[in-house]
DNA sequence: CTGGCTGGTCTAATCGTTTCGTCATCGCGA
DNA sequence: TCGCGATGACGAAACGATTAGACCAGCCAG
């Protein structure tokens, strides 16, 4: 910049007027200087930019798994809306692992984010001191903590359950089965109560021998809550996925206990994605909307930055089943 | 930080020198420091940090669509092992679109990433400039381009698609279409490139009506070019893929004219991804080592960054080919 | 005793911007 | 002609770290 100011034979100041507008310069002036930036081949460097503005730009994008279908069609769509307004997406990945978290908030905050949007991985003081200290803005997404009463997006996770689980009992199963997540994710919890909702709601008891949790996010979890409720003397006759991951350690258990689905077994589960619609059995999903996840919670987040005041607000979006061929009638 | 030099009743230089070690300080003072640290709450501002130093500790990494799987996968290898190393990651997601490209290719200049990682949509005179200026190590993944000479990992794309029409040869298909991907792709070139080889090899023609372009990388375009294989009089009795977003299409049209996989029409594709092992019918896949390219692309960018002499290397993977039910004998 | 080295500390310059306050110039109305 | 408000340009002080270089005390070898 400080060639740029000789080259075109004007002060650093007029400079940097001239490139930012944020003050009136001739028109003579802009014309040399933008001559001159040519010339120079003159780029900002945004690093000074930040440090004296005191704002990056940049967003922190937490979140707990990046191999996840469901979490990369949110992250697009963060960065589409981010990049939209002009801000940059700084990502991490947490591996489901709090301490993992920690260390990539710290370092999140050395880098000045001007605000965050997290899936958080679980409790940690850090988050919480954050937080509580009001340095920078924070958007939950898809997952509430205790104890953090910031803005969010989430979705309707119990209605969204519910409403898989009726569209199985509909279908005439009573033995309906269900592979819960991480107990300490208020969206596993969540999704449980749907379950349970759907089941006093027909007169049904909820019969501990059809929860099987799988305690990680992984599918060998799923393979394994799987393959117990498989196992089970009067196995269920339909059993419900609480996410991906899980629906894939299902569906090999059905297989590898000599099972098909639909014939002997239903299956619906959370998380849509492009090839549940593909493959044989056409899985029945239930859809959430990441693209608007990833708007909305973009958007709050950039408002906040405008505006710190009001209470946090919480959006919750719905989800939407999709009925397809892994789920059908009771036969016999 | 001067506050944390008033608390400890200590210099600016000594303060530095006690949390970075860059400077002997006696252990008194070292303990005075870390004191005062800790009293005042105090945090490194890493954007200050990267303007005094000249590097900001983090490296650019540019792919072409976050939703695919192979990609993820690689991305959650690159982040890993630059994790590890200290170093974060800046995620740009192309779109496959040149000029997004070369609007984020700005972006990371600006904010001074130390380094390159590159999956490029395509050629752009930004990219070239910014090759031929040196300023900072690239490193290609996935794909070559034309006129950039740099370091770059890749895998065997020829010998990988060879090794799969060889196997659908050996199965006893004559008829094999393809489905290829951007003609500007060096990847997409040489898994066609690899196809002709097997086919030349086995004493086939090369036959125009077996080559179905799918312009774009996505499942619409996939979905399309399978059907103007599968509308062919005598159609293909096997089809390959080449790569997962096009498998996806092509699974769809063959549910959609009415047939079936393997029965009607054997089917391998390029990726490998948690699916593809679950649902009916397993898919016959070549897998790439994502894991490993990710690894060795972050490897040798930080080796770059150590030292820039010597010429630029090429590192070539070799992928696998993961046979399963959706590749069969062919009966009749 | 002296000169040089070393370990420990400090002062001050620097990185590349933005921005506040100052100042000259000009046009215009009184 | 003079005074005044705009307008446009500039100088210099930040932002928050790193680090070169100055300085000093203590120690040892010559």
């Amino acid at each position: 910049m400080v060639d740029v100011a000789r080259a075109a034979g004007v002060s650093l100041a007029t400079v940097s007027a001239a490139i930012n507008g944020s003050a009136p310069v001739s028109a003579e002036l802009k014309a040399r200087v933008q001559a001159a930036v040519a010339e120079v081949g003159y780029q900002v460097n945004a690093v000074a930019r930040s440090l004296k503005k005191g704002s990056t730009g940049t967003i922190g994008l937490m979140i707990t798994d990046i191999t996840n279908p469901f979490f990369t069609n949110v992250i697009h769509s963060i960065q589409d809306a981010a990049h939209r307004r002009g801000y940059s997406v700084m990502l991490c990945c947490s591996d489901e692992d709090p301490a993992k978290e920690r260390l990539h908030l710290q370092l999140l905050i050395d880098r000045m984010v001007d605000g965050l949007i997290i899936a958080t991985a679980g409790h940690t003081d850090e988050l919480h001191a954050l937080w509580r200290s009001g340095r920078i803005p924070i958007v939950l997404i898809d997952r509430l903590i205790d104890g953090i009463d910031a803005d969010a997006v989430i979705i309707d996770n119990a209605a969204a359950t519910r409403d898989a689980i009726r569209h199985l009992l509909g279908l005439g199963h009573r033995r309906i089965g269900i592979i819960t997540g991480r107990r300490e994710i208020s969206t596993s919890r969540e999704r449980y109560e749907g379950y349970c909702q759907a089941m006093v709601e027909a007169g049904l008891p909820v019969d501990d021998a059809l929860i099987a949790p799988a305690v990680r996010f992984s599918s060998q979890d799923g393979y394994g809550a799987a393959m117990k409720l498989l196992a089970l003397p009067d196995r269920p006759t339909a059993i419900f996925a609480s996410n991906n991951l899980s629906a894939i350690g299902l569906m090999r258990a059905i297989k590898d206990m000599g099972l098909t689905c639909p014939d002997d077994v239903s299956v619906a589960c959370f998380d849509d994605f492009d090839w549940a619609n593909v493959f044989h059995p056409r899985l029945t999903t239930v859809a959430q909307p990441t693209q608007a996840i990833g708007v909305q919670a973009t958007t709050m987040l950039l408002e906040r930055l405008k505006d710190t005041a009001g209470p946090p607000r919480v959006i919750r979006l719905k989800a939407e089943l999709r009925v397809r061929d892994s789920s059908i009638v009771r036969t016999l």
